[in-house]
This record gives structure tokens, C-alpha cells and sequence, in this order.
RNA sequence: GUGGGUGUGGCGCAGUUGGCUAGCGCGCUAGAUUGUGGCUCUAGAGGCCGUGGGUUCGAGUCCCAUCUCCCACCCCA
């Protein structure tokens, strides 16, 4: 089975793997609208870093990582998400010192040990972006701009933005007390797993799928009640600030997030289908969590690339395909040498160019330019070199223009 | 991790109650046009029927195991 991919990963390559290109495109050039730079960090972290970083309560952290030992002894886990390895480089090298605000994004593979369904792979890949240095909901606020903008971009439309508050930790303290005393009245109708959390962490119960549990939790305290003053007008004006931007988006008092680092704003982007394109919010806590000393507040989001593929695919959008190239340059008889050294130069003077490795017939030749989607095609042989002249052919029409050999490039431009 | 489906040439599929050399469409290669594509016609190449066991005179068809992909749950991107 050595002919076959690992359980969970997926090659990337032909018209698949042009859509990828151009939705890296897309986020790139629309993160560049918001002056946010580019960030690569290593595939593979110390463990510790995800253990404290996405929180040891997670189902992430608890039975999904990917993590062994190296040659040293070092415990060392492929990263699950992107935020833990960002804000890692963002302390080491200082960042905060630059500016006040530190905006990042990244594309980066993530690994999880799941079980696979379409959509969800054990290596997927993530479109992420990171606000580092500021407290203002108006971060918020940009992110969820920029992700409505890449979602118009890609040209789709079933999506709707929810958003949720869970608070701070001053509040969520309040909030567990009430949540846990409401879930104590209703022990009996809860799931084991549910009976474990709420020693851990209460909050996660609320997006349990259990029958019973959706029950209580249907009347169980919800967040944004509890909310301390700060927390509230925090939220109230994130969502005045997004009203202004003409954003639409729903209060999803359900959206808790599974990720331990979130604080106050949590938000989603999903279709009908409950389906998620992308996930984020704010993190004021993760990076006193990695760093220990400093208590510097940010906000993100990661969005999935199979995601994006897989959304366009169910709202039937094309993004076009995979490139033609500018030329095809067919030879025949014995000119090969003269003919791939005219190749040569045509690529060197920026065309794209392709042309026959195989010896094949003309009339293959042609066939294989006509399926490529080569816009011109000329052919060579004994006759042109001769009298230095060649007939491009306009795929398109069938229209053929004599050219002289020198001028080929700049005719086709 | 739990439950349920699936797997036949590159792709999409058909294979009747187990029975002759496993078919079809698309694609691929070549020819019809000794130097010119898209249409048409003709011919050809390509498959240990996911893998490993088992039942049987005989297995693509039945049984077991295993892997993959898919669907729901869990979780998330």
C-alpha cells in the first residue's frame, strides 16, 4: 500500500490544485489591503506549547495531537491550529517592541488526529491571520470585515457570520457559579461526558449534542448575562462597529469554541448546514499563558482552505482552473535541436511556452495544444528556419498571421 | 472514539440466483488527411475486480479480517 496517501491527507496538484492557488491569492492580496504580514513558523512545536497554549482540557489537546519523541528526547507535536506557533514567534522575537499592534497572517498545515469525512482531514490547511498588541473590539471588527470580504471574494454566498461573547475571566468565574449550580439541579439528565466537563470546564456542556444535555442546556444561563461591564460594552461596541460596516451577523449564544485561549469574542462564519469556514476570536489570556510574565491582549481567526474548496464546490462556484500556457511550439522533420533552442528563447523572453517531448505527429501536436488550451501554436520546421518566417495560429478563430522567427514573442504579447 | 455505507482500467459506472477469454461511456494512443486542433469514423493500449485469508470443482459475486473513502455523532478548519 505503499502507492497509497496516509488515512486523512490529500495531494494537492492539478485543478485542485490551481483553486489553492488562487484562494491563496485571494487572502493574500486582500490581507495586503489591511497592511498584515506574512508570518511562517515551524510545522512542529514543543508539545508544552500547545498543552498550555490551547488549554489541556480541549478534546485537541486531550486525543488529537500528533506527537512523538525525537532523537533527542524532546517531546515535540505537529501543529494542531495556527495561534499557539504565532504568538510563540511573536514573543521570541520581541514583536511588541516594533509597535504597538502586530498584524500577522500565515498559511500553515495543521494535524489532528481525527476521523476523516469530506471536509476533514488529519492534515488540513488553514488561512489564519493574528492581531496582537491591542484590546479594541475594532480588532474584532477587522477581522470579521476582512473574512466577509475574502467569503464576497471567493464569490460566496450562503454564509452567515455569528458571533457570541463568552467573556472574561473576572465574568466567566461569575457565569461557571451560575452555570454550575443550574447544571447541578439537572445531573440526571446529562451525559457522562458532560458529567466530566463540568468539573473541568462547565462551559464546554453548552455545546454538547446529546439529547438530554441540549435539553437543560436549552435553559441554562447563557454568557452574555453574565457579563461584567467591561465585557458588555466591549460586545455592544463590536456590534455597533459592525452595524456601521454594514456587516450582518447573528448573536449565537451556542458558539463557545473549543479552544481554551478565547476570551470575550467568539465568532464563526457558517452556512446553512452548521458547516464552518472559519473560526475565531479573542485570546487576551493566551499569551500570559505562553510567556508567563507579559499580559498582552489579540484576537484572531483560522479559516480552512478544504473548506473554502469544499463551500465553493456546494455553492457550484468556479474559480477557474489550471493555466495555459502562452504558446504551444509544435516542430517537425529534423529541425528538433533549432526548434527547442527557438523554445528556449521564446520562455527566456517571458512567454509560456510548451512544446513536444514525445515525437509526435503534427496532428498530435495540435491535439495536445487544443487540450491544454494553448491560445497560439506555431510549428516549425525545415520550410520556416529556411526562409525565417512562421505561421502563428490563433487557436480561438483558426486565423493564421505570418510572422518573422525574431518576432514571435513580441506578437503573441 | 461510536454507529452505518462503500471500493471493478486514468475518471464515471454496469456486471443478473457464484459459471466460459470481466463489459460500457469519457479519456488516452494511432490511422482516415506522408506538414496542422476542436466534429465524425475506424483500430489499439490499458484491469492480480482495495488488500490478505477462507468456503467451493469454480469467487468481481458468498464468509472473515484489514485498509481506504463517504455519512451521522463527537469535535473542529
Amino acid at each position: 500500500m505503499i502507492t497509497q496517501a496516509p488515512r486523512g491527507t490529500a495531494d494537492w496538484y492539478g485543478e485542485s490544485m490551481a483553486k489553492r492557488e488562487k484562494i491563496e491569492e485571494i487572502c493574500k492580496t486582500i490581507a495586503a489591503t489591511y497592511n498584515i504580514k506574512q508570518i511562517m513558523t515551524p510545522v512542529f512545536e514543543h508539545t508544552v506549547l500547545f498543552q498550555r497554549g490551547v488549554g489541556e482540557t480541549t478534546d485537541v489537546v486531550q486525543k488529537e495531537m500528533y506527537t512523538f519523541e525525537d532523537k533527542g528526547g524532546r517531546s515535540i507535536t505537529l501543529k494542531p491550529e495556527g495561534t499557539a506557533g504565532a504568538v510563540r514567534a511573536y514573543l521570541e522575537h520581541s514583536m511588541y517592541a516594533e509597535s504597538g499592534l502586530t498584524k500577522l497572517f500565515y498559511v500553515t498545515p495543521a494535524f489532528r488526529y481525527e476521523k476523516p469525512q469530506s471536509g476533514r482531514l488529519r492534515q488540513h490547511h488553514q488561512f489564519g491571520v493574528e492581531y496582537i498588541g491591542s484590546e479594541s473590539p475594532l480588532v474584532e471588527v477587522e477581522l470579521i470585515s476582512l473574512v466577509s470580504q475574502l467569503v464576497k471574494s471567493f464569490g460566496l454566498n450562503d454564509i452567515e457570520v455569528h458571533i457570541n461573547s463568552i467573556g472574561c475571566p473576572k465574568c466567566r468565574a461569575e457565569y461557571n457559579k451560575a452555570l454550575l449550580a443550574y447544571l447541578n439541579e439537572h445531573k440526571d439528565k446529562l451525559c457522562k461526558t458532560c458529567l466530566e466537563r463540568m468539573e473541568k470546564n462547565p462551559l464546554r456542556v453548552i455545546d454538547c449534542k446529546e439529547e438530554g444535555c441540549k435539553e437543560v442546556v436549552a435553559n441554562a444561563p447563557r454568557t452574555i448575562d453574565y457579563l461584567c461591564d467591561e465585557c458588555k460594552n466591549h460586545f455592544e461596541e463590536l456590534q455597533a462597529l459592525l452595524t456601521e460596516l454594514g456587516i450582518n451577523f447573528k448573536i449565537d449564544t451556542g458558539i463557545v469554541r473549543g479552544l481554551d485561549y478565547y476570551t470575550k469574542t467568539v465568532f464563526e462564519f457558517v452556512n446553512k448546514d452548521g458547516f464552518t469556514l472559519c473560526g475565531g476570536g479573542r485570546y487576551d489570556n493566551l499569551v500570559h499563558e505562553i510567556d508567563g510574565k507579559q499580559d498582552i491582549p489579540a484576537a484572531g481567526f483560522g479559516m480552512g482552505l478544504e473548506r473554502v474548496l469544499y463551500f465553493l464546490e456546494l455553492e457550484n462556484v468556479d474559480l477557474g482552473g489550471v493555466k495555459a500556457p502562452n504558446l504551444y511550439l509544435g516542430f517537425m522533420g529534423s529541425v528538433k535541436a533549432k526548434a527547442y533552442k527557438l523554445v528556449d528563447q521564446l520562455r527566456k523572453e517571458g512567454l509560456s511556452v510548451e512544446t513536444d517531448y514525445l515525437d509526435k505527429s503534427v496532428k498530435a501536436q495540435m491535439k495536445y495544444a487544443n487540450k491544454i488550451n494553448a491560445p497560439y501554436v506555431v510549428i516549425v520546421g525545415e520550410d520556416e528556419f529556411a526562409n525565417g518566417e512562421v505561421k502563428v495560429k490563433n487557436m480561438a478563430d483558426g486565423t493564421e498571421t505570418v510572422v518573422s522567427i525574431e518576432n514571435i514573442a513580441s506578437v503573441i504579447k
